[in-house]
RNA sequence: GCGCCCGUAGCUCAGUUGGACAGAGCAGCGGAUUUCUAAUCCGCUGGUCGGGGGUUCGAAUCCCUCCGGGCGCGCCA
């Protein structure tokens, strides 16, 4: 293969914007070679469908331009793909078999045999001892770069020049409340995005707006003057903190006295007063405790470093006038006598209404762009008539910061070439504090990893809240662009929006007693029903078996201390085995219920939908991942091998990938797609793309595992290339799962 | 009133941003197990893509209109 690894879809499209841009004439860069996978297997594996389009523009049948489309891509270079490694002894493999037009002038592409299994081979051994993952508790403590892929499934990072600079805004819960099912859905398509764009290779910077900041913390404060602060280590710290809440916040209502000091303490707060800001700093404290215990259980890779809240934008520094001073200065309003400019992006201006400092919008027509239900003008407030800030002007001064100030370290990494160190890791980002080869990877250093320095600003703001703030967001990203924030060719700015959870009923989830659902919760509920589903498989198995003398044991006699020892044991190792398979499963039935749904949408949360064996589930993919591991161990120990041994042996450079049955290159194609649907997902932000391929691949493995004897496969040819099926397979899903936010298991 | 989102099989949802006769899972019916983990796989049944009009080679997808549902709309976040 080439160099730069690409994507079949980029290799594909790349070809044929090439053949296009030489019938139409054109640069192939202006090209949308519109390359798909086929929408079905009997069109071949993908599609070009751009000759009809194209016809009427080059006053040609479309199959005609199909024609001319099909000789350019054919000839040449354009079918194969020079090769100039070793093993392949520069034979020339051809990529797609000849091409063939359909219908009105749909061009058919059917990839060889040859060429998906030489795609495949490339992809290296996973690193067979990545570095060990810190526990949550260092790590969330900790200022240290993520741990690296262990396995990035041959899928180079981004190069330099396309590397982004990305600041991702999720979660976002109140201090001193428990999150609900509110905040799930933030936290963990966040998450997803993070994720994704990091192993694209590009700087991350999570920000966690936490609500720290507020009239709130006066009734807090005051109450903890003279009632002790929950235990950060004794039982559920966010329910007792919101429990202290309730009580200072009916107190607040019944008792003036209290209520007097709740508003001293927030003017206090606000000056800085130093018993004020202790007490304050020691709630947060105790709620971030909360959340962290919360963020361990989900699995999100949210730490301490990332909370950059509310009260960041006014506590040490009042980062808010200056904002407001900059967008009064930037935005002035339009005076009567100004003759109406052009206005091709609409308009923005500051000025006082009603007392309050605000930001009016107009259109392109300098039209109001937004109204109330009054039919009068609507503005964005930043700052009340009493003089004070709101929500708006803190956004705004954190969309100003997210892109000026904020800190990225930029790792200058080429882009491997693959092959030449097996499964390590390339191009995570390294902050310079932390020094080279931090992390174990044993290669030898043969790519430039160093920092080169800080860069400042985001290219790309990514927000995740739910759909009901669009309005809000649209004012926002408004502003910025107009007072010169963030120019549209510098920054991108994305407002992530998501549906509500909703409950049979078809109304958002609530409890009996109507109030949110609080995550907590609904996690221990998820790791219940999940030991409740994994109990029924093991009514048959050994472990229950075992469950079941032991309750018997007291009244059988004839069961001898030594055995009822060993059983004590069985018992226990597969009660724990059970737990961790229970925690992991809920948490992941849950997380994947979420994600896997086009996230615009509200979604009605089931219970039963989301724990089942079937259909695009956690539980379904975990299964299948499992049971690849469980064939892998089972070659092993056939053959008296290690996982490594064997694992040596299946990626040997000999091995060649047999696609023989229809099965085989059912799953070979679909894993050879995992590439392009991360790039998709980077792209476009929807996490349900994966998870639809994902269960895909779970399915196509599926198929080939009935289908396809693995370990007692016809001849050791046969069975070492579908180990290696297996193998991908099982590295696919779980890479897959990791970017989801879902650890898989080894045995279920 | 204005603005945004949604309406696809009995149910829960996909549909690659305008491409081929609209696809899954569940439920229903019928098959496959001396197993490589059946927690699985295969087959069948099931549709006026809310209705109507338009744009073009081509529409579930884009435009208009109506019906039905959700959300938002000045000093809360």
């Amino acid at each position: 293969m080439s160099a730069e690894r690409v994507s079949v879809q980029e290799l594909l499209s790349s070809r044929f914007a090439e053949a296009i841009a030489r019938v139409a004439g054109v640069a192939p860069q202006s090209v949308d070679p519109q390359v798909r996978a086929a929408a079905d297997a009997r069109f071949g594996d993908y599609q070009c469908n751009v000759a009809m389009s194209l016809a009427r523009t080059l006053k040609l049948k479309p199959r005609e331009v199909a024609e001319r489309i099909v000789d350019e891509a054919t000839k040449g270079a354009g079918a194969t793909e020079r090769r100039s490694d070793e093993a392949t002894k520069g034979e020339a493999a051809t990529i797609f078999e000849p091409l063939e037009i359909a219908g009105p002038g749909f061009i058919n592409i059917r990839l060889t045999d040859e060429f998906l299994s030489r795609y495949l081979a490339e992809i290296p051994a996973a690193d067979a001892s990545p570095a060990p993952a810190p526990n949550f508790a260092e790590r969330w403590d900790s200022v240290a770069p993520d741990e690296p892929w262990a396995d990035r499934f041959g899928i180079p990072p981004v190069n330099a020049a396309h590397r982004q600079r990305v600041v991702v805004d999720y979660s976002s819960p109140n201090i001193a409340k428990q999150m609900h099912v509110g905040h799930l859905r933030s936290t963990i398509i966040g998450d997803v995005f993070v994720r994704v764009l990091e192993f694209e290779g590009h700087a991350v910077r999570r920000q966690n707006h936490v609500g720290d900041w507020g009239t709130q913390f006066g009734m807090l404060i005051a109450y903890y003057a003279d009632h002790p602060m929950p235990d950060v280590c004794g039982g559920d710290v966010m329910a007792a903190l919101e429990a202290d809440y309730r009580a200072a916040r009916s107190r607040f209502e019944s008792d003036p006295e209290f209520a007097s000091a709740a508003r001293l303490a927030v003017t206090k707060l606000q000056q800085g007063d130093v018993a004020a800001r202790l007490s304050w700093e020691a709630i947060c404290l105790t709620s971030e405790a909360g959340f962290a215990g919360l963020y361990v259980q989900l699995g999100v890779k949210l730490r301490k470093m990332d909370n950059c809240g509310e009260s960041f934008y006014q506590r040490d520094e009042d980062r808010l006038t200056p904002v407001v001073e900059e967008l009064r200065a930037k935005l002035p309003p339009r005076s009567p006598e100004d003759q109406p400019p052009p206005l091709p992006v609409g308009r923005v201006e500051c000025r006082d209404d009603q007392g309050a400092l605000c930001l009016f919008f107009y259109d392109a027509q300098d039209e109001p762009r937004f109204k109330g239900p009054d039919g009068s003008e609507l503005p964005m407030i930043i700052r009340k008539s009493d003089g004070a800030f709101l929500y708006a002007t803190t956004d705004l001064a954190a969309l100003r910061y997210r892109t000026r100030e904020i800190e990225f370290v930029e790792a200058a990494t080429e882009p491997r070439s693959h092959g030449a160190t097996e499964g390590s890791e390339g191009a995570t980002e390294r902050r310079s504090d932390e020094g080279e080869n931090g992390h174990g990877a044993t290669e030898p250093t043969s790519h430039a990893g160093a920092p080169t320095g800080v860069l400042r600003g985001a290219t790309r703001l990514i927000y995740v809240t739910d759909a009901r703030q669009k309005l809000h967001f649209e004012m926002l990203f408004a502003a910025a662009r107009a007072v010169g924030w963030a120019p549209p060719d510098r920054v991108r700015l994305e407002h992530v929006t998501f549906g509500s959870v909703l409950g049979d009923d078809k109304k958002p989830l609530k409890t009996r007693s109507g109030e949110n659902v609080k995550l907590q919760l609904l996690l221990n509920e998820a790791i219940e029903r999940a030991k409740a589903v994994l109990q029924k498989r093991f009514v048959d198995d050994e472990i229950a078996k075992d469950f079941q003398i032991d309750e018997d044991a007291n009244q059988d006699e004839a069961l001898d201390a030594e055995l009822e020892a060993v059983v004590k044991e069985r018992r226990t190792v597969g009660y724990r085995l059970y737990e961790l398979v229970a925690n992991t499963v809920g948490v992941a039935a849950v997380k994947y219920a979420d994600l896997c749904r086009d996230r615009n949408s509200d979604y009605v949360f089931s219970w039963d939908k989301m724990l089942a064996m079937q259909g695009n589930t956690a539980p379904y993919l975990m299964y299948a991942y499992a049971r690849i591991r469980s064939i892998y161990r089972k070659a092993a120990t056939g053959q008296g091998l290690s996982d490594a041994d064997l694992t040596r042996a299946v990626y040997d450079p000999s091995v060649r990938l047999a696609l023989d049955h229809a099965a085989e290159r059912a799953l070979a194609l679909r894993l050879a797609r995992l590439h392009e649907t991360i790039d998709e997902l980077a792209s476009n932000l929807l996490p349900h793309v994966l998870c639809s391929y994902l269960y895909e691949l779970a399915a196509d493995f599926m198929r080939f595992y009935e289908n396809c004897p693995v370990v007692q496969a016809a001849d050791e040819a046969t069975r070492l290339s579908r180990l290696r099926l297996c193998d991908l397979t099982a590295r696919a899903l779980k890479l897959g799962l990791h970017l989801l936010g879902i650890e898989v298991i080894e045995s279920m």
